[in-house]
RNA sequence: GGAGAGAUGGCUGAGUGGUCGAAAGCGCUCCCCUGCUAAGGGAGUAUACGUUAAUAGCGUAUCGAGGGUUCGAAUCCCUCUCUCUCCGCCA
């Protein structure tokens, strides 16, 4: 949520920077309602004051013990005045708020100009991508020689867009979260969490989800029941601070959470429908961080630094790039995207998204801290990052460590948690 | 699941219809005193919105959330959420 100060003080600066995200605000609508809301925030307050003044006045009289018929007789349309005055006012105001809710936060100067990821610009590449002297496999018949990868059965279970995985490709699929775990707890500093994976709809607007994107939610109603699954742990873990003061010497905060995530994937029919790069279900570990204003431009910097360490560690070769402003999410002000090489896909793809959200989660969460310059309660900034997506990473690995025979060599910062294993064959 | 208690400012906690944005204490800030430290004295100390050049004044709202009663609600009524205690059940 923008502050709405800024829309009403420097308006066309905001309009000018939604452009880049490709958004169109309806400055006439906006300024209609402005307009209207205005006269009648101060129509209302004055009969407020009114009923406020006579109330008092009523109270010392009859303290005096003088008659107080006059006086109630003075105010007695007073009551409906101000009923409908209210009414109008909040309609009016639910109306404004669902403008202000729907406005994506404004990208920041180095974001690109662009409509679609074409239009991102690279930082940097690292590592080599591998070379193989045979056809490299993608991960779904890597998964298929081996074993141990069932999408039918799934969709036995539950439908399209689940999968079932059995024996080692488990037991890679749990080491690289402990590893990853480890990683960030002890080198990078992060507090390990445990959360909830049903929200409700109060955090969900938060972080910014609701009520906009709902459709890519599941939702969870039953009788005693109104929640919905997480769709990454951003959005318990940034939740966190929501209501709150943090103390000052608290900050960073700085949260690292492995969670399953769940995405309903309308709107995405037809893309990747293959194998495990989109699922309803995947785990994930996140990297948040709770920070003060000034901090978070840095912040996001380390924050993806701490996301890169992990694929550089597991020997995985990425590219690292800027969303451009139409590519960027609704809440960002600034997103790195990390791209894991798939030799099976000969394409980079999405393994990480690290953001900066400045203050727009925390004004919709009311996410403080006192700043001792001022003494006063301020927003603080959010930030958050994959570090990294489980699955991706376990198929990364598949198709960047296969061998001619369809077996899959184990990274070696991943032995320690294979207990034994140093490949997985079929 | 059954029975009961509660939710007030950064924190603790008073307040059961009128001048209450809210006593008191703690914490914090500033000042005074005191040859260190400690102790003591005084003043100040919520947030949002509107108006405004203004972080000055003034106005409005906010005592878990939402409704209601009333000229007037932290206080009375209803619904919901959450917390705690006891009993039962249970991974």
């Amino acid at each position: 949520m923008l502050d709405s100060k800024i829309l009403r003080s420097d308006l066309d600066m905001v309009v000018e920077k939604l452009k880049t995200k490709n958004f169109n605000f309806d400055v006439d609508a906006f300024n209609q309602l402005e307009e209207r809301r205005k006269s009648l925030q101060v129509s209302t307050e004055n009969l407020q004051s009114q009923r406020n003044s006579r109330s008092r006045a009523i109270g010392e009289a009859k303290a005096k013990g003088d008659d107080i018929q006059p006086l109630l007789d003075e105010v007695a349309s007073l009551g409906d005045q101000l009923k409908n005055a209210e009414g109008e006012l909040g309609a009016l105001q639910d109306q404004l708020d669902s403008l202000l809710f729907g406005i994506p936060n404004l990208p920041d100067a180095s974001v690109p100009q662009g409509n679609s990821e074409e239009d991102n610009t690279q930082v940097l590449t690292w590592g080599e991508k591998p070379v193989f002297d045979f056809e490299p496999k993608d991960h779904i018949d890597l998964g298929q020689a081996i074993g141990g990868i069932d999408f039918e059965r799934a969709a036995k279970l539950s439908g399209a867009r689940f999968v079932t995985m059995t024996g080692p490709l488990v037991t890679l699929h749990r080491a690289l979260i402990q590893f990853m775990l480890n990683q960030h707890t002890l080198q990078h500093g992060y507090t390990e969490t445990y959360v909830p994976y049903l929200v409700n709809e109060s955090s969900l607007f938060g972080t910014g989800q609701l009520p906009k994107f709902k459709e890519e939610l599941f939702h969870i109603e039953s009788e005693n029941h109104d929640l919905y699954l997480i769709p990454t742990a951003e959005v318990p873990v940034t939740n966190f601070v929501a209501a709150s003061i943090v103390e000052a010497k608290q900050l960073p905060l700085k949260f690292v959470a492995h969670t399953p995530c769940f995405r309903s994937e309308a709107g995405s029919y037809g893309k990747d429908t293959r194998g495990m790069i989109r699922q309803h279900q995947f785990e994930k570990v996140e990297l948040v961080q709770v920070v003060k204003p000034r901090e978070s431009m840095n912040a996001l910097e380390e924050l993806t630094g701490h996301a890169e360490t992990i694929l550089q560690l597991l020997g995985l070769a990425y590219r690292k790039v800027i969303l451009c402003g139409g590519d960027l999410g609704f809440a960002s002000t600034k997103t790195y995207d990390l791209e894991v090489w798939l030799p099976g896909q000969n394409a980079y793809r999405e393994i990480s998204s690290c953001s900066n959200m400045t203050d727009f989660q925390a004004r919709r969460m009311k996410a403080r801290w006192r700043n001792p310059e001022t003494g006063k309660p301020e927003l603080v900034h959010t930030l958050n990052g994959s570090g990294l997506a489980v699955g991706r990473t376990l198929l990364a690995i598949m198709e960047n460590y296969q061998r001619a025979d369809g077996s899959i060599e184990i990274p070696d910062v991943l032995l320690p948690y294979m207990h034994g294993m140093t490949e997985i064959r079929g």
